[in-house]
DNA sequence: CCGGATCCGTTTCGATACTG
DNA sequence: CAGTATCGAAACGGATCCGG
């Protein structure tokens, strides 16, 4: 969606930006597992269940990267691997993917809410801050 | 982006519905003119700044309309037009777009953000409300 | 094997032109 | 004014190949 991008200059509401990097499908949904599932290395982006194909996820991660969001790091672990990470950009979007979630949940037709979104759903400012909590202690690893 | 929605079931985080509808740029965009620009018909839309083509304009409408986030209505004043709105489930999109907003306009390169956006900040509950609150009052005419 | 890159047929998008 | 029709451009995604 290059077009809604390009003409930003002096939009009463900013949005280009998240146009821009959320305004794609798959985009939002790596962010979302890397925020909220756990999910971080290539393989495991790949099987989640949404079924991306490789070269795409392979171009998102890296327009990820190239605008702030992720970055790439090799795995503490094992070193031949690699890990992606949220930066502190990344995670600033939590408010923008816990409303999301949240209204998704709404509609989606599901028998009972999973628990995320019912801990999302009974404190929002707490849930931002386990999650940004868990995040900082990954970083240490 | 056809493809994460498709295989949506029973996801840990839902956002396939989400996905679907928002995870088109012009989509968001529209959405967006609707709830905070006060934009409400075809040619408002295809005026502002992004510069939509009609026939993109069109489909996202009708999309929109299909999933119930917008209604097409007659206008009062002049019944040879129309005019869009949103509804009930239009407006349960206004923390995610707030929160939207608020992150772009963070990393937007604008010399001072709008008032918009600084009254967004300053109380998300309260810009809501009003947003909320004019919707209801639009109803009425 | 893992993390991609490349190729290529198919689908979708979107700018322009056109119509009721 | 509020959309359709057309048609080239771009994106998608499955298969396959490659370096480590």
């Amino acid at each position: 969606m290059p077009s809604p991008a390009r003409h930003s200059r002096r939009s009463g509401c900013p949005i280009s930006i998240a146009l821009e990097t959320l305004g794609d499908g798959w985009t939002l949904l790596i962010v979302r597992d890397l925020m909220f599932k756990g999910r971080k290395t290539f393989k495991e982006f790949l099987q989640a269940e949404e079924g991306i194909a490789s070269n795409i996820l392979s171009e998102r991660l890296q327009r990820l990267e190239s605008v702030g969001i992720v970055v790439k790091l090799r795995d503490a672990q094992d070193a031949r691997r690699y890990v992606y990470r949220l930066t502190e950009k990344g995670m600033s979007l939590a408010p923008v993917l816990l409303e999301l979630v949240l209204w998704s949940a709404q509609f989606e037709r599901t028998d009972a809410p999973p628990a995320v979104v019912r801990a999302m759903r009974a404190d929002r400012e707490a849930f931002i801050a386990s999650a940004r909590h868990a995040w900082k202690a990954a970083q240490r690893s």
